[in-house]
DNA sequence: GTCTATATGTCGATAGAC
DNA sequence: GTCTATCGACATATAGAC
């Protein structure tokens, strides 16, 4: 049973309208009609529309970025640090799903710092990806595909899981893991 | 050296500013300004908009439609078939990445007709893979994983080529096409 | 914390001259 | 085929009453 601040209310609320059409097309009316209040009353918890989208992505992105680090840094072989990939994602899926759809979707609608610093972690976290496939290859662990494939095509399915995830009903969390782990590192070990 | 009419000059334009912003975020006067002249001017070839939009949409939908039933109703094996469905997405992606942008993420911005037409295409699609990859795991030539993830895991790798491929300097197309049924196939089979 | 009223700007689209 | 001028609707955000 988690207390909502206001702010928190209306970040969820925004975050599964942005879902749906995108932040450029939900209006502040469709948000605080979702609320039930009148546009102008959202401003006495948030300064702008701005700030709420800044909100959503820049959490999720830290997330991301500090469940990275812990990954990278580990001792763990390349194939138990792509496994933990794959449970980091998941994990942030199954905690703010709506949310991810911002952050893959409209995070080019981020302003200057936010934006510079969301891409600072992306690309760091990319980068961090392709490192620990680039070692499993030269150590045997992985099977030498084109690096680049493989960090590409992992990603791109993680990062869709918030689409696909909440249309499944019946799925355990820790099946789903383990299939996953399956479908995307059996084909590349 | 393709002779473009005034109306494709302006889709292949709108096209890649969809895909840097999303379609609500990009006005007329942006696209108007690309072409290098006046909002009002765009008028004279194009109804409005949403009629840019459809365009795109629309003829990318139905490129998958038409591919996905010859696939789907040849005498191939499942393998095979998964293979001509990765280059089906290949091919497409090649002609017209910029295209797919709006394909994947601004499909909900189509009015009525267009909206319930491409939802049944591709619901349809969808449909079709998920049968050929059914019945390659009934006929044994396909792992028993669960079936909804290996077509969400492979669906959603192709459809983020888009993203992907431009990005790929030296990438040859057959090289990509080779490896991309290594990467996404030899998991499952 | 929410409201009404409104300021200020931009949107998609049209009319009509050249 | 492009322009200038403009319309009416709607956008984000603020001011001030309750």
């Amino acid at each position: 049973m988690k207390i909502e601040t206001r702010k928190q209310e209306i970040v969820s609320a925004a975050s599964i309208l942005f879902k749906e059409k995108g932040y450029s097309a939900v209006t502040m009316r469709d948000l605080a009609k979702a609320m039930g209040i009148k546009a102008a009353s959202l401003y006495n918890h948030i300064q702008s529309k701005q700030e709420i989208l800044s909100t959503i992505i820049i959490e999720l992105a830290e997330e991301f970025t500090t469940g990275m680090d812990k990954i990278a840094t580990s001792r763990d072989s390349a194939i138990q640090k792509l496994e933990n990939i794959i449970d980091l994602h998941i994990d942030v899926t199954l905690r703010n799903a709506d949310g991810l759809a911002s952050l893959n979707n409209d995070w080019m609608h981020l302003e200057e710092d936010n934006l510079q610093y969301f891409e600072k972690m992306r690309e760091e976290y990319e980068d961090s990806f392709r490192e620990i496939v680039r070692k499993g290859v030269d150590e045997g662990e992985i099977k030498s595909f084109n690096i680049e494939i493989i960090v590409f095509s992992t990603l791109s399915t993680l990062r869709t899981l918030y689409l696909w995830y909440p249309k499944q009903k019946n799925i355990d969390a820790n099946i789903l893991k383990h299939d996953m782990i399956s479908v995307l590192l059996k084909g590349v070990v």
